[in-house]
DNA sequence: TTACCCACATACCGATTGGTATTTAACAAA
DNA sequence: TTTGTTAAATACCAATCGGTATGTGGGTAA
């Protein structure tokens, strides 16, 4: 059951992370944590402050699981152009992978808890700065090593990209097809391609 | 309190609508909704079969509230082209007519009710694939009536047009902030314009 | 005037909610 | 062997959940 090294904080995290994910912060009852972690509630209390402390700690684990697999494609480009590409490469695996966790948790804890619950909503707005903040430093740098045209607005290029994937995200979750989120990568992809100092 | 020539089932719906749409279906409960109605189950039960009943009711009374703007503009289009700009003409009034609803019902159910409520995530499915047949359908018009390049692939560019912007929407609405739907439609009408035959 | 109907209110239902106080059991230190 | 600690189980709580059975009062038709 439990992994041999693993707290039960973790345990219980790993289980319970998914469950978050799917069904959102109301919709995950104390029962439904308890059946999927064979715990008791004593057990989810004692390593929890409360639902909304395990709610929140499941959404950056969620968080940190989708995403594990982006960072390394972009350290290991060695140009802003290509870290670009990463980016988009990885989103091309993204709806398979997000899928088995429940879909994308910054889209659905961004959508779900907005009037629902002000502490998940801020997380999920900060990541989402996060991530474009990334994008942006990506391209600026980009900009100074004369890699990318040097009119480009960062912070707008940036913003644009991550609405699109989204977008495209929801699209493809929604129903149930890879092609949405596909066929907007290639779009963004012309626009990398674009950015290109000849 | 209720509308002069208004049933008692259009006046529930009416208040009900937006707490759907800002807090989900399970988070809205009974409660919620006898309160804001000034009403007592009795009534609610009277006029609705059940709380899924109502939810239902409630989404698509949101959607044609949310998209009502949209429809006269397309129809006074003349042409392909215009009937697009017409289109992200009417999601640059969006954010500010869609967040006093409690933000974008097709985006808001999309993501709250896929693992929580089969009917309601079947209804914002059909909702999506209405709007992006709707386009379509206009593209496609426009091929045939040489006001767009024939090679452009409708249901192709309509997919993606539809996930900017509910990808714009999202971080719209997560960051409180029109720019980013504002921005992404000034990419789409590029697009636009780039179909234009000459 | 009476009888009926029906929209809505009232009162109640068992089940479940998130949370807590108490108990138990296993282990470590003495 | 005893004591202290602590993680987890158990038992319990008031409040709320969605839903229903019964009451009630005003309008309508006979």
């Amino acid at each position: 059951m439990k992994e041999a090294d693993q707290t039960t904080e973790e345990y219980i995290l790993d289980r319970v992370a998914p469950l978050f994910n799917r069904k959102g912060y109301i919709g995950t009852s104390l029962s439904d944590i308890t059946e999927i972690t064979q715990l008791t509630k004593g057990a989810i209390y004692c390593n929890f402050k409360n639902k909304e402390d395990l709610a929140l700690k499941a959404f950056f684990k969620n968080i940190e699981f989708v995403l594990s697999p982006m960072a390394e494609g972009i350290r290991t480009a060695n140009n802003a152009i290509d870290k670009l590409y990463a980016i988009t490469g990885f989103y091309r695996t993204y709806f398979e992978w997000s899928k088995v966790r429940g879909g994308c948790p910054l889209l659905n804890v961004g959508v779900d808890a907005q009037h629902v619950n002000p502490q998940l909503y801020k997380a999920a707005k900060e990541t989402a700065a996060q991530l474009i903040g990334n994008l942006i430093r990506i391209i600026e740098k980009g900009i100074e090593h004369q890699q990318v045209k040097p009119e480009t607005n960062a912070a707008l290029l940036a913003g644009n990209i991550y609405a699109m994937i989204e977008g495209g995200v929801y699209l493809s979750m929604l129903n149930d097809d890879p092609n949405y989120l596909q066929n907007i990568l290639n779009v963004i992809d012309e626009m990398i391609e674009q950015l290109k100092l000849k």
